[in-house]
DNA sequence: GGAATATAGTCGTTTGAACGATTGTTGTTA
DNA sequence: TAACAACAATCGTTCAAACGACTATATTCC
């Protein structure tokens, strides 16, 4: 019987490995990001707006588009995200003279300093997490993941058909 | 650089492979979760209560405690997701006499119909997605996020403390 | 036997996420 | 030059998720 199997009561083994694995994803994901929600909850933060503001210190001002392309889980309405954002202060809007459909989105000093003090914690979560395992262990299991969404048909990347 | 570091359109490397890891796992299952959503959005279903479900059809009726406890994913208000399948007739309620804290939540047989509706296209989407993996590599995908998540100080197992 | 504690479930409320439509602007084509 | 198509962002709306408090009941302890 499997480690996961034994944590959700499951009588009988999997259908599949296919639907091992994909549970073994889904669980993993919510027990690494329920931390970080907690700590990112600690600073009026969600996952995807802790994000959007590390792809904006990263790569300096962008539209609303490559924000979008730029986030590690797709968000349908970048919009509000930003809304959000910019309701406290840690980016700020500027509609482009030269195509006015196009919205620049820049982090504030505020953003900055939001961020600066998360940087540790984020590092230390990080580490508490995932250190128990070797530096081959973690490449394996970034590569089989990788190689886990190159064929998947649902796509990971944001506004690709289904 | 890593398939991921390409697809988040990042110029540095990753700080750590913890982090890196942690991405590709939180992308991968926003990748899955994304075709079983629709999906289950098609019948009406969220991925939680689609997991209730399946619950109850394979334990037999079980309390509010013992669903919340065998989840994939942890939902602090197992009561309102009852509550939602109550209301589409997929389960139904009876307080327990002896103890009158516990309910026995019970599938009925729409709920049944409504799986055994899904069951074919669940499974087909778990092969689609995942398939071109071989049987040693979805092992090993397996055991490496069992590994990830026996670290992790972050519990996935509902109810445990911080 | 009653007070204190623990357990199970429920509730009030807020908020973020998501879908799809809409609006405004720019580019393309006839 | 105007119609059409495409692009970028925004909006209306619904709803699920989540937090923490609350209520009712059972158990434990003095």
């Amino acid at each position: 019987m499997s480690t996961l199997q034994h944590q959700l009561g499951k009588r009988e083994p999997f259908r599949s490995a296919t639907q091992e694995a994909h549970l073994n994803v889904v669980r993993t994901a919510a027990a690494l990001e329920g931390g970080f929600a907690r700590l990112f909850r600690a600073h009026g933060l969600t996952g995807s707006s802790y994000n959007a503001l590390r792809i904006l210190r990263g790569a300096g001002p962008s539209t609303c588009s490559q924000i979008g392309d730029h986030l590690v889980v797709r968000v349908p309405d970048v919009t509000r995200l930003i809304d959000r954002l910019a309701a406290r202060g840690f980016v700020e809007r500027a509609r482009s003279d030269e195509d006015r459909r196009v919205v620049r989105v820049a982090i504030t000093d505020a953003g900055r300093v939001l961020l600066a003090g998360l940087d540790g914690p984020v590092e230390a979560l990080h580490t508490q997490q995932l250190n128990h395992m070797d530096a081959g262990e973690l490449r394996e299991l970034s590569r089989l993941l990788e190689k886990a969404r190159a064929g998947a048909n649902t796509p990971a990347t944001p506004g690709a058909p289904l």
